[in-house]
DNA sequence: CCCTACCTACCGACCGGTAGGTAGGGCAAC
DNA sequence: GTTGCCCTACCTACCGGTCGGTAGGTAGGG
């Protein structure tokens, strides 16, 4: 969908729907013709973003070519490459979950990630408890690592900025990403 | 300020002068007499709010009360602890650094934010150098420790709905903390 | 007497949404 | 094969409401 860019680009309230509209090369009104309102479009988008999402991980996740480390390794490198080539769904994400403090929509993005979430605590809880990984709280393990990742692409900008080079060209990102494994291998190694 | 609460909940486009004018309890002509237009209301705003931060950052980092890594875990805390104490403060940021992408304003935050972050990334050249920090890249360091902490404090609501519980309560927060120093020292630990 | 802070009243632009009209393709009846 | 019909997709034109911003007036204190 097209109306991803302007939403990720621009926000809710900052993406019209001529903008849309004129993105597709129709008119509001025929826009409208096809979702009942603004907000029907918005979500639409954003189910449609996150199911792309789902099948993404659900893939990675359900796949079990690896074990240990390699699979946590396997995952994380599914998940950063996804957010690499996704960028407007990286943004899009991240002012739902700001905006999500008030209403907007009746989304609850916990909640659809919730059973996501519940099967990784799960799995490092197991891998944990047999010792294969070092003890941590894995819910606090998922959250800082979500949060360490996430953050990089929606502030792609701001890290632009302060390095002076494009944190996604393919050699930083490749860089970045072993530095995000390591980070996560020290943190893991019994 | 309050303009900040608005701004930092409901973003640029969400906020109208109206909103900000009633929450002072005043017109919004009248609030167009002390500012020039909407952009030098949100200017102000930030700027205030960069300032503040400032001030409580320059204030932990130049008191060296401590060193090696108890100097790191001061300065972590005092973050963690703004942070927590200046939601609006964090929302602020985040809504401008995804809006950054476009133009806004002419607000560079990573310019704003780059001599600190310079200075940090000395700091570790120069402790990992003397061996009293194990070897990582200084930068790569910096921004996943950056993104870990802001996301959490941006994410609250998210992060509730994943746990069940709210992560800004005392407890939550402290084990958080302790969590995220644990991480950041076992990276860190020669 | 003027200056500051505030007000009401207004402006043009744009918003989301609706009403109503039209061009054209598919399809059944003749 | 032609005719008539309907349905989909799109259009222009309009609605009430809100936006940021301006003009001009007023009350009150130094």
């Amino acid at each position: 969908m097209e109306a991803r860019r302007c939403f990720s680009d621009e926000g809710y309230d900052g993406t019209s729907l001529n903008d849309i509209a004129a993105g597709v090369g129709i008119r509001r009104a025929s826009l409208l013709h096809h979702f009942p309102s603004k907000e029907a479009v918005y979500q639409a988008v954003f189910e449609r973003a996150l199911s792309d999402w789902a099948i993404r991980i659900e893939d990675a996740i359900e796949r079990p070519t690896a074990e240990g480390w390699d699979y946590v390794e396997q995952v994380l490198t599914t998940v950063v490459y996804w957010f690499a080539e996704n960028p407007d769904f990286v943004r899009l994400v991240r002012r739902e979950s700001l905006a999500a403090a008030n209403d907007h929509l009746g989304f609850d993005l916990g909640e659809a990630l919730r059973p996501w979430f519940q099967q990784a605590v799960n799995y490092f809880d197991r891998e944990m408890g047999e010792g294969r990984f070092r003890k941590h709280d894995p819910e606090q393990l998922i959250i800082s690592g979500y949060g360490a990742i996430l953050n990089y692409f929606s502030e792609v900008h701001f890290i632009h900025s302060l390095l002076g080079r494009d944190p996604l060209a393919e050699d930083a990102l490749e860089a970045w990403l072993q530095h995000i494994l390591a980070w996560f291998r020290t943190a893991l190694e019994p």
